[in-house]
DNA sequence: TATTAATTTGAACGAACGTTAAAAATAGTG
DNA sequence: CACTATTTTTAACGTTCGTTCAAATTAATA
């Protein structure tokens, strides 16, 4: 029988500490792998390595390549989200919601999590490039991320009544993209500028750019 | 003997007319797969297939399955870089360029080649961006795309004389990855949307948002 | 046409892959 | 403790992978 049931199988059973100790071991070296290596370049047996279990534990704690790869993505998605409309529910309650403190309150949780979450948290955020730019995990974009995404899409929408709707969604695609340039491409950034910069600043520039990015897609 | 060949090994012989087509179908199989699969995804076998070659013949035309990702990319590369430095030229001499002027001289190349270049460049247009997203092919990047990329950099250097020269860079990467998510993500913005986008509106779009962000990041 | 280089064909190598099954060990329950 | 569900271990399955090599074929040259 399988760690991974369907939903009308049941157990009878709690887990024990030792499984979900094993799971997170599992769960937390898939992460990292699929985030370095991306879908197809991440092997069950390097994770297994990883992780210090047998390789056949992978698959009982994951199930099929596929559905582990989900699990990996949706094990982070309702905190990231959690803490996204956390900070929007913040702005509004601070006043009128401007472009730049909703995109804040999108892009920080994001930032800050890559940044001072620890390495999980930076694999996690590596991952969801991954997610985001393939057309293949377009179901999981759709689960994990979508509603949060369509959220503050709205929002802006009320900030600019009667724009098309179109591009709004287009602009935020954009500054989604620009976001996860800082995690997939701050190596070319480097390259091209001739030294590294510091987090703190390219946060500040991001937003910048994506906040007269928006206003100037929109009017 | 192979094909391809180290730099002080010269042919005695010139490529013969099949052996070129032979190898242009091999290229061309190798850039659709490797665009929609990643390096890890696709398989030469499957270029094989596609291109009606045997097995061997990708080894032949190709090397070595890095050497064969690294050549795919390459073989645009030029024509792209041309397309863009002509379009600058372009631009200079009808008078003193904007930020709007260089950034679309930077990016039209790119969306009307993959928009009308035919399949082959619309993979293509995939392929740059698995490249631009991944650091394993930071090598590829600095050989193909750095050249060009620095040299609009101090075009734009030269509109905002004094500005950090890491923002420049960071707005420029920012701007290639809103770019490049034409061509990765228009399956999010058209879910999002909940209606297809048609790519002429988009591009204007994109260009609003970029150069408003250029202005924003440097001032 | 004879010779030689270039290219294509055909076959196989060893390695790594995802997945599965059954036995062994562990932990919770009565 | 006895019993049972869960978890771990061990081993192996069949497939696909990138790469290599030698023979066969094609094309160009002298």
């Amino acid at each position: 029988m399988n760690a991974v049931r369907t939903q009308e199988s049941r157990r009878q059973r709690a887990p024990s500490k030792r499984s979900l100790e094993t799971r997170a071991r599992v769960l937390d070296a898939a992460e990292k792998l699929f985030a370095e290596r991306g879908f197809d370049g991440a092997s069950l047996r390097d994770m297994a390595k990883l992780a210090g279990v047998h390789l056949a534990q992978v698959n009982f704690h994951g199930g099929a390549k596929e559905d582990l790869f989900f699990t990996v993505v949706a094990r982070r998605a309702g905190e990231l989200s959690q803490l996204r409309l956390q900070a929007l529910e913040d702005v509004k309650a601070r006043g009128r919601p401007t472009v730049r403190s909703v995109l804040e309150a999108f892009i920080h949780p994001y930032l800050d999590q890559a940044a001072h979450g620890g390495p999980q948290w930076l694999a996690y955020a590596r991952l969801i490039a991954h997610v985001s730019t393939d057309i293949r995990w377009r179901h999981i974009s759709e689960a994990c991320f979508d509603p949060v995404a369509t959220a503050f899409a709205r929002e802006i929408a009320m900030l600019y009544p009667g724009s098309d709707h179109r591009k709004i969604v287009a602009a935020l695609v954009f500054s989604v993209s620009a976001m996860l340039s800082l995690t997939t491409a701050r190596w070319r950034i480097d390259a091209l500028a001739g030294a590294e910069a510091d987090g703190m600043s390219m946060e500040r520039c991001l937003l910048d750019y994506c906040e007269a990015g928006i206003r100037a897609a929109l009017s």
